[in-house]
DNA sequence: TTAAAAGTTTAGCTTTGCCTAAACTAATAT
DNA sequence: ATATTAGTTTAGGCAAAGCTAAACTTTTAA
């Protein structure tokens, strides 16, 4: 049974994010990776060894059927670790991807199995980002950003974007988490910002660049 | 911050396991990473630039302090996910090690406290081995070898030493576990096996072989 | 005490994975 | 339409970590 290195299962895993299906070009990659040019050249000539990417020269790298299949299923242990150092060890949000990038590469698929049962076979991560099943099936990514709700809908925040601990920071000081409920309260015509009045009803205004990276459904 | 390769790690845990203060010599070094002489060698000098190990030619290798320090630490974290694959995610003794092998390797100080919080502080590991604690301290190693013990002396098993999985087959068969409780009934003077009746009155006997890695106190 | 056997180190090769500098291809702007 | 710029790939280097074969110590046995 063929295993791969650290490298190679991070290489993977920028092309599944970046790309997904789509061809990702030589420098979108070494930027995800940090990494320069001719490393990623390198590496891609590896991953095509394997049958894990197709690459063209010049013009791009795409994942193999295979290779989907490989980075769907390190995308499912990281989410699944992600959520365990938040429930069970208590970590904050914004602490737990460094320590998931290195636990997403133990190799154990009975760990991985017996993990998701212990945690209640979760379909989504603590930023509320969906887990991939163990068949490879992605389970739906929840809710909209905040602004195409009308004033006065009533909404629940299901899904934040990693942008960063000062983000999650912001969003600790308004005592946002997921699973808050909200009313919509207005809208500025000015620059996008929010207004939201709480379950206690407490009103506060979120930033453009705080609310688009926050999703919610209607309830 | 200085950081350390896994390959660099499992050299400073085999040092340790194999001779701890003592000087251990290229050959069981090599058995027991399971390498080559030249590639030990050759591994042993980068640790030593690195103050990790102190080596004489021909001679020997043993860990400094600072080698000491880390393979102390390595081996907490090993034994702390042990006892999280074994108490919360349900493996068998003997399907942990190979796991913990490649957890132990996860750097992030935080979730090693916050890992052992979790489990409860433990000072000993699924197989009763003395989890090293934060200062470097070990804790006592309980136990000690059956054949001591005289006839009707109430028993207590505390640590089991890690046999192989056919040794945890039948242990498993025989129904023992860490903190089973037993009563001397009698030893073989021919071939050392040992007869030992459980608390449901069970008589059954341990070849030598069996009994030799099964560690008790008295109660 | 010296010769053979056993163990260790050096020499030189391989792969992974990264780097810089130079060559080459593709895109863009006059 | 061509020349400059931007992006990508080759060429050649380096360190980690492994290997085999040959040289060199150390130990053991005649």
């Amino acid at each position: 049974m063929k295993t791969h290195t650290e490298s190679e299962e991070n290489y993977i895993k920028a092309l599944y994010h970046l790309g997904g299906e789509k061809a990702v070009n030589n420098g979108a990659l070494a930027q995800r990776i940090g990494a320069k040019g001719p490393s990623v050249t390198q590496a891609v000539k590896r991953l095509a060894n394997k049958n894990l990417v197709e690459a063209i020269p010049y013009k791009g790298v795409k994942l193999t059927e295979k290779g989907t299949a490989l980075a769907t299923h390190i995308l499912r242990k990281h989410r699944l670790w992600e959520t365990f150092l938040v429930e069970k060890l208590g970590f904050g949000w914004e602490e737990v991807h460094d320590i998931a990038e290195q636990l997403e590469h133990v190799q154990s698929p009975e760990m991985v199995e017996k993990l998701a049962k212990y945690l209640g076979s979760p379909i989504h991560d603590p930023h509320g980002d969906p887990i991939p099943q163990p068949n490879g099936a992605i389970p739906p990514t929840l809710g909209k950003p905040l602004q195409p709700f009308a004033t006065s809908d009533k909404l629940r925040v299901v899904r934040v974007e990693d942008a960063g601990p000062d983000f999650f920071t912001q969003l600790q000081l308004l005592n946002i988490t997921l699973g808050s409920e909200f009313t919509m309260s207005s809208i500025s015509n000015f620059d996008s910002s929010i207004q939201l009045r709480g379950a206690d009803g407490t009103l506060f205004w979120l930033s453009h660049s705080m609310s688009s990276n926050i999703y919610a459904i209607s309830v």
